[in-house]
DNA sequence: GTTGTACTGTTACAATGCGTAGCAGTAAGT
DNA sequence: ACTTACTGCTACGCATTGTAACAGTACAAC
């Protein structure tokens, strides 16, 4: 039978989306302003095109926003590694037939993580998970 | 200095290309005519579509070709887990810091996999790496 | 050797997504 | 009432994607 992949349908992050929401993250929530402040060097954007984003990004989902008096402050929904683990999800359907083996032995072939590293990870977690 | 990533820095498949690679993967060479005939329940198209898409694929890098007779046979340059590996690494870095602990982590949590099974993979991969 | 046939090369085009932003409207403070 | 500070709506150019037609060319069959 085939699962319910319902919620993982969502639009993808676009780049600059992604920075928005890297931002989102690490600053907890803001105003526009102040993200366009805060992505100023990086990449300079006029406040309108700010908006614009940050109301892309709660049509697709990933972001709400609540009311502080007459200003829009936001706060990005899901943490960053659950979107990248939905999208994990796909790639593993994609490419790898659903078998996270072939993933896991992929990532060593290309050396993203050696054996060594990867089973002293997976013990710490399952030790980490046991006393929850 | 430019580190030398280029080939990560490919563009990525679109729905309609993903669904020619894995019809290429899972069939080996093949014309445009046979990918046709392949998809073509799944997805039809006229002949002229199918060999626009093997171009893009081509150009993109995720294809070639050889020339056997007048006809092109078409075959995949990579294999499937290496694609997906190095989406993976872009969501690593966009998502989760570059730390491979944190992605993992976010597995478990969402139940893509459960610390046991994982645990039981990255042991199983270490065994098999060790006599390489 | 002319003609049909089977391929490839080139070009196009509509729909959508993305980055960019302007302008209109409205509420709040003075 | 006027100015300000925000939000709501709309737009636009460019790139990508899915779709395909049309043109050219080489081989096959008469």
């Amino acid at each position: 039978m085939r699962s319910s992949k319902s919620e993982s349908k969502r639009k993808p992050l676009s780049e600059l989306e992604t920075k928005l929401m890297r931002f989102l993250w690490a600053a907890g929530p803001v105003s526009s302003e102040q993200v366009r402040e805060g992505l100023a060097r990086e990449h300079p954007m006029k406040e309108a095109t700010v908006r614009t984003v940050l109301r892309r990004l709660e049509e697709k989902g990933y972001v709400t926003h609540e009311v502080e008096g007459r200003t829009f402050i936001y706060r990005g929904l899901e943490r960053p590694e659950h979107v990248a683990v939905q999208a994990i999800r796909q790639l593993l359907d994609r490419f790898c037939g659903g078998s996270m083996e072939q993933l896991l032995v992929g990532m060593v072939d290309q050396k993203m993580i050696s054996p060594q590293e990867l089973n002293a990870l997976a013990k710490k977690i399952a030790q980490r998970r046991k006393k929850d």
